[in-house]
DNA sequence: CGGAACTATGACAGTTGTATGACAACGCAC
DNA sequence: GTGCGTTGTCATACAACTGTCATAGTTCCG
């Protein structure tokens, strides 16, 4: 998972068949893998309510590489089955072939995830629990840039260089903008829970 | 081979890539079997050559399973990679999983929807919650290009090269026909939900 | 405890970004 | 040529955002 997620996916995990399924009904992911050994919920019919739902790609991984097993995931609507252990690159590669197939119309959206707090960097959105905030452009970009860096200490310098372009500037105004950024996004402001200050040094965006 | 006309396929056998490639052109077969080790032209390219004309699936077989191998061939366009010796019902299943797919993609590029906003760029209709909206030509094309990219936030500068070839020109052009579009697809124009102004950054249709 | 350093926040005026109506130029069919 | 729809430019009005500052609140440490 991590693994994918250095290739430039966004990854979100689930450990049961059902947690799977309610959150691909609840918030779509464009390809899902599937662990045919995963408790609760047989494999084949996990798969089978995937495909009934929508026509999201999916592929499946499995240490077992026994034919019948890999007809029957096909068969029961899998685009893919990968025997454990998967190398990530080939991985990454059918992944991309699947999507070139599937979805080549539809650009892909990434999304950044922090907890209930998700930011799409390219629809210039930003979703808390689901429902969208409207931040300015400043606000926006000051989030994206500490959401790249996550848990990373930024100190105001840097913050100033890469969402301002100055070279020089008062550092308050960070301060300002990381304010107004927290009316909006925490739930109290006075007590930060995602973006922290780290005093003497800058902010951070917590994971 | 005997094997898949076992299984009711109908098989045509050639000897060398060359050969594979014009059989192709002149008369298309709906899935193509690519042997890597075959004499003749290397066998990636073999695939890029297949893809470049026309987007018929393509599987590979190989004795060979090497990652890198099986990535290559995959980035080359490639939809599918299996390794000899082939379960003659594997590589069955996996052939249907395949042509299922491809028939999603022809049904679902035909149709732009957003909603109750429908779209048929090649028809160069549009229809509101069922009854057609008449649009110029801009106005079609800056719809069509917001709505390749779904969510997407696209730019000013974007726009304009992408709807009007310009590579520089004033951006407020983009503004004033994103207004008279909105006269026609918006309910109201004051309060746009479908073609969203995203400010400082640029403009986007609403999945 | 008290001061220094650091951080948070509210108010304000200047600036920027967006929406829109008016208008002239253009192409095109008749 | 006339009439009509379309297109690009412009000026204006309005709304939203930005940066600065003053003030108030924290935290740290001797």
């Amino acid at each position: 998972m991590l693994a994918l997620e250095d290739e430039g996916y966004t990854v979100r995990g689930v450990s049961s068949a059902e947690d799977g399924l309610l959150a691909q009904r609840a918030e779509p992911a464009d390809t899902v893998l599937v662990d045919l050994m995963l408790p609760g919920v047989d494999g084949f019919e996990c798969i089978r309510q995937l495909r009934r739902d929508d026509d999201v790609p999916i592929v499946v991984v499995s240490a077992r590489d026994d034919t019948h097993d890999i007809v029957a995931a096909l068969e029961a609507g899998a685009d893919d089955y990968l025997v454990k252990p998967v190398a990530v690159k080939e991985l990454s590669a059918r992944l991309r072939a699947l999507r070139r197939r599937g979805r080549a119309v539809l650009t892909a959206v990434s999304t950044l995830v922090f907890g209930d707090l998700e930011i799409l960097p390219e629809a210039g959105e930003v979703r808390l629990a689901g429902t969208p905030v409207a931040l300015t452009r400043t606000e926006f970009r000051l989030l994206c840039e500490l959401a790249e860096h996550p848990g990373l200490v930024l100190t105001r310098q840097q913050l100033l260089q890469r969402v301002w372009d100055y070279d020089v500037g008062d550092e308050r105004l960070v301060d300002v903008h990381v304010g107004r950024l927290r009316q909006k996004i925490e739930d109290d402001s006075r007590t930060p829970r995602r973006l922290v200050t780290v005093r003497g040094m800058g902010y951070k965006l917590q994971r």
